[in-house]
RNA sequence: GGAGCCGUGGUGUAGUUGGUUAACACGUCGGCCUGUCACGCCGAAGAUCGCGAGUUCGAGUCUCGUCGGUUCCGCCA
């Protein structure tokens, strides 16, 4: 009873088949019943193909059975490939130049009238597809990109095999530890009035399996965070972690933008140059506002304050008089936008934080703008000087804090980047962040908290600002960007015993603090330590980018509602009192 | 924790200033049909308008609450 089994895919089938006897199973895509012939389109995993159910070739019998054939119902078929008669194919097909007469049937499986149609399930409201994903994951879409990952995954497994990287499974019942997200939380049954936590990374143990001499790791790791969701958040994600030993900064990187350029070229087919560019962090800042720019346009960040220094405009005034800064935008063109679309743009700024938004429209004869008045000639002229304004272009001013202007002004780039069509969507630009802060002040918490995480080296040259000046010490981390989204972060590591005190004490913990948190850990690094260093890449991320998914959801076989729902599977749930009991767990109220 | 949007036959939508038979397309079911490919034609069934209160003579429509989905801020590397 093996005649059933398929020989060939739907989606191969071609011309130079014909004439051969095959065997294809799959699910019965779209049914046209013409009474004495009845077409379906049969779909498996690699396409469509048609096939021909005509009585004269399967006897009463069969014919019977094929008039039966409804949506999604699995089959069986053997039969003969035959070139489509004149005038009957169908280009809109990869295999539209054949069709299969069939001369045997089966029915597989019957199937329920689906809750929607597979063929246009996007248009469906979500919650209905998640219910029923495993039917949303036949849609094409779905398919195209769990395929699309698995490649992804594979080409990633292939460069680091071959570059001498070993995978490594690390546990995912771990302990909890309070600095960072926040852990989901496992309760033991042999430790009553104890709890796991599920990792939010692996970062202890992969620093640790340098320490135990693996030299080079990674792992396709399933990390958990606790935190309200987004369209590029679930509760549950994977990340490429990856870590090395007896290298620097600059071999890190290398080894991984090359890991990065392989995959593209493997799945996209996108040749990319290496080396990748590099900005400091401040200079994103400085240029685009942000800490992950994207660069597939201009429309850079100026600084215009030192030519306003001495304006008698208040609001320049105050903001030199504060140490602030007084930057814009050229958005070029922008002259002809309406009064209403200028307005939108302020009421956008104003939202982001700042007082106001500043314009200057310029036109052939003059700056049209509501605060010219207040300005002399030369600081106008010098306006659009610096701005490099031409006739036609609207240029855009923000005054206050560095920090809010850099915020404002690069979320303000973005808008008008999508509004005005900007950006070249076949792009696929690549650059590293660099130097970025090793801590950052937190006003809640009253002490300085580590940017990336307490294990980060800072730079050499940086080392004594720890004590001096800790906000300006800068990090031996890097953060690789693709079109203005974070695709992963690293850092050289601290291995030595005197760095990571003064890192500890700089964040305000005493070492007996430390030990009580992380003493295994750093108990460890007095067994001889490895220079190490290394990276984890969102893996769901990147794969939203290179399918171009507007939602992690899609990237996902089976995700999580924002709510950190599963409406397939229902979880969570609640559990018996049996349950609770072993765990010595009682519910409040 | 906060703000916005969405919820109407199985699916996608329409539904006027609140007004009595809730409309259309797809799908489903039945009939016809031998070259369709979003097959076509004829007919039928299918909705307590997410749920609960309130306002009103009367609520799919207005108000409040609630549940679910979603987007953003806070939060999260």
């Amino acid at each position: 009873m093996t005649e059933w089994k398929r020989t060939h895919h739907c989606g191969e089938v071609r011309k130079t088949f014909a004439g051969q006897t095959i065997t294809l199973n799959g699910w019965v895509n779209r049914r046209r019943d013409l009474g004495q012939v009845i077409f379906v389109d049969l779909r498996d995993r690699s396409g469509l193909v048609q096939i021909v159910l005509d009585p004269e070739v399967l006897g009463p019998e069969q014919f019977a059975l094929a008039e039966r054939l409804r949506s999604e119902f699995v089959i069986s078929v053997q039969g003969i490939v035959q070139e489509r008669p004149e005038g009957q194919v169908n280009d809109k097909m990869a295999t539209g130049e054949v069709e299969i007469h069939v001369s045997q049937l089966s029915i597989l499986s019957e199937a329920k009238t689906p809750p929607f149609h597979i063929h246009q399930a996007s248009d469906v409201d979500e919650a209905l597809r998640l219910k029923y994903r495993y039917l949303h994951l036949r849609s094409k879409e779905l398919q195209e990109t769990i395929m699309l990952r698995h490649r992804t995954v594979a080409a990633v497994r292939s460069y680091l095999d071959g570059q001498g990287f070993l995978e490594i499974e690390t546990p995912l019942l771990i302990r909890s530890t309070p600095e960072g997200a926040r852990d989901y939380i496992v309760p033991s049954r042999v430790h009553p009035g104890e709890f796991y936590a599920l990792p939010q990374s692996p970062q202890l143990f992969k620093q640790l399996l340098m320490i135990g001499g693996f030299e080079r790791y990674y792992q396709m790791a399933r990390c958990f965070r606790d935190e309200d969701l987004r369209a590029d958040r679930q509760p549950e994600f994977t990340q490429i972690d990856v870590e090395m030993s007896f290298v620097d900064r600059d071999e890190v990187m290398k080894t991984m933008e090359d890991m990065i350029i392989h995959v593209l070229s493997e799945v996209k087919g996108v040749q990319i140059e290496s080396p990748i560019p590099r900005l400091s962090y401040q200079e994103a800042m400085d240029r685009y506002g942000s800490d992950k720019p994207d660069t597939r346009f201009a429309m850079e960040l100026v600084d215009v304050t030192e030519h306003l220094g001495n304006s008698e405009f208040r609001v320049f005034a105050d903001t030199v008089s504060t140490q602030g800064v007084i930057k814009g935008l050229n958005v070029k063109g922008g002259a002809s936008f309406t009064r209403r679309q200028i307005d939108q743009l302020s009421e956008q700024a104003v939202s982001m934080g700042a007082k106001g938004l500043m314009w200057f429209a310029i036109e052939e004869s003059q700056i049209r703008s509501p605060i010219a008045k207040f300005l002399s000639e030369q600081e106008l002229d010098a306006i659009r000087k610096t701005l490099a304004g031409e006739v036609g272009d609207l240029l855009l001013l923000v005054a206050g804090s560095y920090d809010l202007v850099s915020d404002v002004l690069g979320r303000l780039r973005l808008a008008l980047a999508k509004e005005l069509d900007l950006i070249d969507e076949n792009l696929y630009n690549l650059l590293w962040v660099v130097d970025w802060p090793l801590l950052v002040y937190d006003e809640e918490a009253g002490r300085y908290m580590a940017a990336h995480h307490p294990f980060t080296a800072p730079l050499d040259e940086d080392v004594d600002l720890l004590e001096s000046d800790p906000g300006k010490a800068r990090a031996k981390a890097y953060d690789l960007v693709l079109n203005g989204v974070e695709l992963g972060g690293g850092s050289i590591r601290i291995t030595s015993r005197s760095l990571q005190e003064r890192m500890f004490a700089a964040l305000g913990f005493s070492m007996e603090e430390a030990y009580d948190q992380f003493g295994y850990f750093l108990e460890a690094f007095e067994y001889g330590a490895p220079p190490h260093g290394g990276i984890a890449f969102g893996l769901d991320r990147l794969i939203m980018l290179l399918a171009k998914r507007q939602s992690i959801r899609d990237v996902i076989a089976f995700p999580k509602t924002i709510s950190a729902s599963d409406l397939m599977i229902e979880a969570p749930s609640r559990v018996s009192d049996r349950q609770l009991d072993e765990l010595k767990i009682s519910l409040r109220d």
